[in-house]
DNA sequence: TATAATTGCACTTATATAAGTGCAAAACGT
DNA sequence: ACGTTTTGCACTTATATAAGTGCAATTATA
């Protein structure tokens, strides 16, 4: 079962992946060639909150968006 | 299956838990304390890299040991 | 060295998960 | 408004996963 946080998580991925241009398809296809098996239907459901999202994913995912770890990590809650 | 990069990071995990003097048992805990079930059985396997460990935990995790992004996670290879 | 504490591991089982697919809906562009 | 692109979602199924348990092994402490 999936959480909030990886559900702000999505959103922010998204949100920062809207902002270079790239549409799902585009972000995977990426994500593939650096050895990332996450398809445009996984990417999507990450995006949503609706799988899980592992730690390589998510550090190749910060490094393909370019972004810090501050931009890309909501604050843990609490 | 597991990855490489998350037996650094269990790796990582063990290193800053025992420089705190914290047991698996007391780790396990604290996280336990804020919402997070992760047991000693699970905090074992994370540490050698046998479980999967979510964005939660992790920052969770992050929080507790008092360590930057930095300290705490390897460079995504690559 | 004896005792206690801590951790690793093998095994089992119920459950969660990912992936794919196809289509509907939504967004976009002209 | 129309066609096109993009995304959401429901559904299925094979597989991965987590958790627990108990004990062996390792490590610490007296």
């Amino acid at each position: 079962m999936n959480t909030e946080y990886e559900k702000l998580l999505g959103q922010r991925i998204r949100f920062l992946r809207e902002a270079r241009g790239l549409t799902q398809e585009q972000l995977s296809a990426r994500l593939q060639l650096n050895n990332c098996d996450i398809t445009r239907s996984a990417l999507a459901k990450i995006e949503v909150g609706q799988r899980h999202i592992y730690p390589d994913e998510l550090f190749l995912i910060r490094r393909l968006l370019d972004v810090s770890f501050d931009e890309l990590f909501p604050d843990y809650p609490g």
